[in-house]
RNA sequence: GCUCAUAUGGCGGAAUUGGUAGACGCGAUUGACUCAAAAUCAAUUUUUCGAAAGAAAGUUCCGGUUCGACUCCGGAUAUGAGCACCA
């Protein structure tokens, strides 16, 4: 046992008093690595164990990278704008930054005692005006390019308060607080155009090596589409509208149109009769949340507007309906509709009884260029009181089938089946529930020797009664008519069949390729074919082009909040707007008597005072009082940890170009999407301004997994009783004990339980540890070569596992080396130094104690780190199996130099093998070297 | 619904390019030390059969490729995360 509250505080000292981690960032001699930790909000409650476990990581690599020459930079800071020191303000009319300051200096406070490497002389904090005048310098050239402006977009309103309310203050349709009403209603709000830097931020995820599933969330969040613009002429209209459409190819199938309901020519275009019923339909839609719009998306609404699209390729007029199932915000707030070939369109079509019109085929077996064509048919009959289906067995002339048959000259498809089943089966009522689908089908018919090549429509009928008529069969036809359940159906190998029998099954549209059918030029072709010549042929009649679309919106860049970034705009009395110049910032939140907003109002509006701004050439105005939303500062803040103090520039370009870009970056998962992609886009920016020296900010990324309670339960609010507070982890075990424990949980990015038993296991190595390596005795001057082969493993399993931070292997060979100086005894001098140093980087405490005990007067931080020789690694001898036909039966001893024969010869000797192959024939024998011996064998 | 990730002993988790599944830790069992307990040290610990040698099964399930599959391919199930009428 060690006093390790003792020893802990001891080295904390020590590290303040030296400034040992303080790093001198125009040190250019040395090669640079930049390891940042996602700052966090410094709430009141202090570290989580999420927090120790990424701080952690981080720790141990920048502790290793600089024992290997690195001039490391690892810095902390706080994002220290939001909400509770808002509510503080609120509730007790002081400044919020009294608050902040003080959960500041705790949460630095507990950062320390767990002896972290932080450069404190670096910290930032995205409320200090120091730092927040470059987010407002930032902002303002971001502005200024355009890349910033006020925007008209919908929003959730609420009357009552006199506010914009984000989605999850929404609950059906009311304010959460107060339950006021809500509408969606068209407003000016400051945004950032995302969008313009879409296709550079999708180019900039190859390059980078972050998580896979980060960055296709980040894809799918761009959500990038291929399509094109359709425009339609309305009916009796000068005016035109246009849709965007990834599936041109189907306009052919196009039966009706639709417009988002708050569509700008929905009013213009609905015809008188129809103007009662879409004013109500366009009322219940804005005062319906996103969520309701969205989630309730089982049943289809909508309404006729009266008026009628003209399909450009073939003159047909197409009604033009509203529904909110099509959304203003996404494309150009239109669709054309091909109930055919689209799910939303079909259910919507099959509702309001639209014609469905199919424009493309499904293709099965291989077409045949001699194929003789001809039009098919294929019904499933089911019966609903049996529950069976009714088929036709030809045995071994050619399995079980529906009933199927060609059509007649000038029969339509629905009589020839009905036709057919009476004829083969003798059923004479059945009911026609759904025309399935028509698919091509190529084949080749024995009893004919012909190809056929043909178009099969198919039905499926129920059943309504017994009634039989006698069959008129040909004389080849020679079948037994079975009644067969759902099992046996599937048993149908033909493939027209069985397609036909799934579109009986699962009603709706044919989203799949296939060949274009009713479609006039585009007969023939397959899906991709036929997109390219439909947009060649609207580009070629000047109604569409080729046009790609994202998901990806504007980013509302303000908030009804105080506890922000003020943003520089001054909105003067002529309408137009000013911004401030560099030498009035920053622009500094001004002392309020109230914090609260009232009415829903931006708290800065009780500034009274600060709102007023007169220009210097004598404009008034007001100023702009809402705030930066909190992920502004963030998006930055790795710029300024370089350069904390520079008064002239966010960061020197010649810092930043010798530091950046991050070489490590660890945070939550949570921020897949918001933060990390907030920064890219702010980095993206100064990069194409010339102002960042790199396109992407953070080279490498890494997500810490979640720390789950005891029981695998998340811990936090709900379940507060599973938290585990590493305050107290740290007091009971120490803080080496906690580092460690959490580094050997298990792999840093998955979600993984807590154990207390765990941290017992953890201390309990730290111990053995402590009692081997402080015990002098056990140490020796020379080395006798007993333990020369493990420790090098060691060094070189550690430092592969530091690097790629799999630091619960990396401690797990840690303890295999500690296992095998148990057993030895002892250990030579020079191998325990080296192995404490190691270790140092995860118990940094004990590392630096033992150092001194070993009579160091310096740190142990700056210690070359140990390098490893291959030539101990490689073993003269080493046992392999050997394999009877994938089996293990034995082990066997080769020395590197055996010859296969040689090793062959070895395996066969064994008793055990011989036992496996006695009797039987030696089909061949397979020797991996150094691997794996395999004798097949046969009876 | 869509996208992504994951699935291995009683538990947390190991396992290069396909090559002895279960490293390391926890827990459990046994032994040593002790008057005793704790701590420590040593040993055993996937399951089943067997005194042992050994045998059989085994990485969520089904199927495939291979001399050989936790690993590759096809399909299914479960859990987690994100998105969610994106035309």
């Amino acid at each position: 046992m060690y006093d390790f509250s003792k020893i802990e505080k001891k080295w904390q000292t020590y590290w303040k008093e030296h400034q040992t981690f303080k790093t001198d960032v125009w040190d250019f001699s040395k090669p640079k690595f930049y390891v940042l930790d996602m700052f966090p909000y410094p709430s009141g409650v202090g570290l989580h164990a999420g927090h120790v476990e990424g701080y952690t990581a981080t720790d141990i690599v920048s502790r290793m990278k600089r024992m290997q020459g690195y001039n490391v930079l690892h810095p902390m800071g706080y994002d220290s704008f939001g909400l509770p020191a808002e509510q503080y303000a609120v509730q007790t009319g002081n400044h919020p930054s009294q608050f902040t300051e003080k959960n500041i200096a705790y949460f630095s406070e507990q950062l320390n005692t767990l002896g972290f490497d932080y450069d404190w002389s670096k910290m930032v904090a995205t409320s200090d005006p120091k730092f927040y005048k470059w987010t407002q310098w930032i902002f303002k050239n971001l502005y200024q390019d355009g890349y910033a402006k006020y925007v008209d977009m919908p929003v959730n309103w609420c009357e009552a308060l006199g506010t914009v309310l984000s989605n999850d203050e929404v609950v059906d349709g009311k304010s959460e607080r107060g339950g006021y009403p809500v509408v969606r209603k068209n407003m000016k709000q400051l945004c950032i155009d995302q969008p313009a830097f879409a296709e550079k931020l999708l180019e900039g995820l190859e390059e980078i090596d972050w998580p896979e599933s980060t960055k296709e969330m980040q894809r799918n969040w761009i959500g990038k589409s291929i399509g094109a613009h359709v425009t339609f002429k309305i009916a009796g209209h000068e005016k035109e509208f246009t849709v965007f459409t990834t599936r041109c190819d189907t306009l052919f199938g196009a039966t009706y149109c639709v417009l988002a309901p708050e569509h700008a020519y929905v009013d213009e275009i609905t015809t008188e009769e129809h103007k009662k019923e879409v004013e109500a339909y366009k009322q219940a839609c804005a005062s319906k949340s996103d969520l309701e719009r969205t989630e309730l998306n089982k049943d289809k609404t909508g309404v006729f507007t009266g008026a009628y699209a003209i399909n450009p390729v073939n003159e047909e007029k197409i009604p033009i309906y509203i529904s909110d199932y099509v959304l203003a915000s996404y494309g150009t707030g239109a669709i054309m509709a091909v109930p055919a070939h689209d799910d939303r369109d079909y259910e919507f079509a099959k509702k309001f009884g639209i014609p469905i019109i199919q424009v493309l085929e499904e293709v099965t077996g291989t077409p045949h260029e001699n194929e003789t064509k001809k039009e098919s048919i294929v019904a499933v009959v089911y019966n609903p009181k049996t529950k069976k289906y009714l088929t036709i067995n030809w045995h071994e002339k050619g399995g079980r089938l529906f009933i199927g048959g060609t059509r007649k000259e000038n029969e339509d498809a629905l009589s020839c089946a009905i036709r057919e089943i009476q004829e083969e089966t003798g059923y004479k009522n059945v009911e026609c529930i759904a025309e399935l689908p028509k698919i091509e089908h190529h084949y080749y018919a024995y009893n004919k020797d012909k190809y056929f090549g043909i178009e099969s429509t198919g039905f499926f009928f129920h059943l309504k009664d017994e009634e039989q008529v006698e069959k008129q069969l040909d004389e080849d036809e020679v079948f037994d008519v079975e009644w067969v359940d759902e099992k046996k159906v599937e048993e149908i190998q033909d493939e027209l069949h069985q397609k036909t029998y799934q579109y009986a099954k699962n009603p709706g549209a044919m989203t799949k390729d296939g060949t274009h059918i009713h479609s006039k030029f585009l007969n023939g072709m397959n899906k991709q074919e036929a997109i390219d010549a439909m947009v060649k042929w609207l580009e070629e009649h000047h109604c569409g082009s080729r046009k790609v679309n994202y998901k990806f919106r504007e980013w509302i860049f303000a908030r009804q909040r105080y506890w922000g970034e003020p943003v520089p705009i001054v909105h003067l009395e002529d309408g137009t707007d000013y911004v401030l110049e560099d030498a009035e910032l920053p622009l500094v939140l001004p002392e309020l008597a109230d914090y609260k907003g009232h009415h829903g109002k931006a708290p800065l509006e009780n500034a009274t005072e600060w709102k007023q701004y007169t220009t210097k050439d004598g404009r008034s105005g007001t100023r702009e009082t809402s705030t930066m939303p909190g992920s502004a500062g963030s998006s930055w803040y790795y710029f300024r940890y370089i350069d904390p103090e520079n008064e002239k520039i966010f960061c020197d370009p010649k810092l930043a170009e010798h530091w950046l870009p991050v070489d490590l970056y660890m945070g939550g998962p949570e921020h897949a999407v918001g933060h990390l992609m907030y920064s890219r886009i702010w980095n993206r920016y100064l990069y194409d301004k010339g102002l960042s020296p790199v396109k992407e900010p953070f080279k490498k990324l890494v997500h810490q997994g979640m720390i789950l309670g005891e029981n695998g339960i998340k811990m936090g609010k709900r379940y507060p009783e599973y938290a585990i507070d590493p305050k107290d982890i740290a007091k009971e075990y120490g803080a080496d004990t906690l580092r460690l424990y959490e580094m050997f949980m298990g792999p840093i990015e998955a979600s993984k339980p807590w154990s207390a038993s765990g941290v017992e296991g953890a201390k309990k190595f730290i111990d053995r540890v402590f009692r081997f390596f402080t015990n002098l005795e056990n140490l020796t001057e020379e080395n006798d070569g007993t333990l020369t082969k493990i420790y090098h493993q060691t060094v070189k399993k550690v430092t592969e596992d530091f690097e790629s931070l799999g630091f619960n292997t990396a401690i797990s060979q840690m303890m295999i080396f500690v296992n095998e100086c148990y057993k030895v005894g002892k250990c030579p001098k020079e191998y325990a130094e080296k192995f404490i140093q190691m270790m140092s980087c995860i118990t940094p405490h004990i590392g630096e104690e033992i150092w001194e005990l070993y009579g160091h007067k310096e740190t142990i931080a700056y210690e070359p780190w140990p390098v490893y020789d291959e030539k101990y690694l490689v073993e003269d001898e080493k046992e392999i199996a050997v394999q009877v036909n994938g089996k293990v039966r034995a082990t066997i001893l080769v020395k590197e130099e055996d010859t296969d024969q040689e090793i062959e010869a070895k395996a066969m000797e064994e008793a055990n093998v011989k036992r496996h192959i006695e009797g039987k024939q030696i089909v061949k024998v397979i020797v991996i070297k150094g691997r794996i011996c395999n004798i097949v064998v046969k009876e």
